[in-house]
DNA sequence: TAGATTGTTAATCGATTAACAATC
DNA sequence: TAGATTGTTAATCGATTAACAATC
């Protein structure tokens, strides 16, 4: 254990680790090191010994770690383990997609509210989430406390939205509209942009004149 | 313009500039200076001539850059002046939510058709995009040759069809998929991992004892 | 015990920032 | 022209990799 400040590389490191623990418990694999994990991951050996080393003490000299146990120290880092309410504003193609799909109990979130204007939408439920009015979030928020919001509303409502958000005491913002958000430097904004991230690799599919490195 | 080898971090810059000298060019704004748009953007001037250096020569001393002329230049360096075909593959809430609200043609994709496995769902039209069997894909791709296919299908069927998509030569791979693809290191793959970014943004606002820097 | 592998320190590598001559 | 700002080289900073003593 050494540092202080932890970079945002390993911070983004840790929930692929996180995933591939996960993957080779599932597969009954009970220890690793960290030269077979880093060979499987394709990074060094040394960068998960890094790594981890910001954290704590997780392996044995002439063993390695032990996966379940690895898996468990890393969720605790990440916060998996303290239960968070989270909302999800805005409930269109893509709101609805998320909370379809993704499994916010994994994360520790717990999610049983959504937002959105249209009346077509309010008082309908998604897979156990319940649709309120935008005008309920104010009284919800004093209640509940939500950590995290979602915000999967259309461009011209977000940075207004964010500020309201704020405001009610979010700590977080998940952001998956295509703006880039202005908010007090004490809340933790994490973009999905999805356009930035389309446009990276119509870069790289690209015939470029002198293109080298795969 | 010095550099052969262009590094992941810069080329991760580039939609942000090309975003943001979008939204100045719709604000009215003719020319700006790299310290001016440093500033704004939060990186530091040299930054961004270091970046846009590996490119060509895009300012003018005593003046800066002229922001249509940039903008523009940036988006051919992206490619997005390349028409490629897009595809898109399971038309589930997800896959549904791109079709509904993501505009492939601003990055120069040509999107017309998807795939799904769901009787539901084929033979229906979603803005204007047609769902097929994916039993049709390797008739389309033999005749159409998309050059990106969107994985929007469920984790378990990822990997095969990716695969699938490789040998019948699509060159990039845009992965909603919470999986990590091993497909032939000539084709790309973006990932999108949505559990991923939102447990990152956990580890941020979760109270660790020795939190420093915002 | 001997072999394996950790955690950590040191070395290297790469990316960011600063400085400045060139020039519009 | 004088002021401003580029493109690029050099300096700094940070992150990754290598090496190795400690030890299970």
């Amino acid at each position: 254990m050494k540092k202080q400040y932890i970079s945002d590389a390993v911070i983004r490191r840790l929930p692929r680790y996180y995933r591939y623990l996960d993957e080779l418990h599932s597969r009954g694999v009970v220890r690793i090191s960290s030269s077979t994990l880093g060979r499987r991951m394709g990074v060094t050996a040394s960068q998960i010994r890094q790594d981890l080393s910001c954290f704590g003490e997780f392996g044995q000299q002439g063993y390695g770690y032990n996966i379940i146990e690895l898996r468990a120290e890393i969720g605790r880092i990440l916060g998996v383990n303290e239960p968070r309410r989270l909302i999800v504003l805005g409930a269109g193609h893509l709101g609805h997609a998320l909370l379809q799909n993704f499994d916010f109990a994994q994360g520790g979130f717990l999610l049983d509210t959504a937002f959105d204007v249209s009346p077509a939408l309010i008082g309908r439920s998604v897979n156990g989430v319940t649709i309120h009015a935008l005008g309920d979030l104010d009284a919800y928020c004093a209640v509940n406390h939500p950590a995290v919001a979602v915000l999967t509303v259309p461009r011209a409502a977000a940075q207004e939205l964010a500020e309201r958000l704020v405001a009610l005491g979010v700590r977080g913002l998940w952001n998956f509209t295509n703006v880039e958000l202005s908010v007090d430097e004490t809340v933790f904004v994490e973009n999905v942009h999805f356009a930035d991230s389309l446009l990276t690799l119509s870069y790289r599919i690209s015939k470029k004149a002198g293109v080298e490195r795969t």
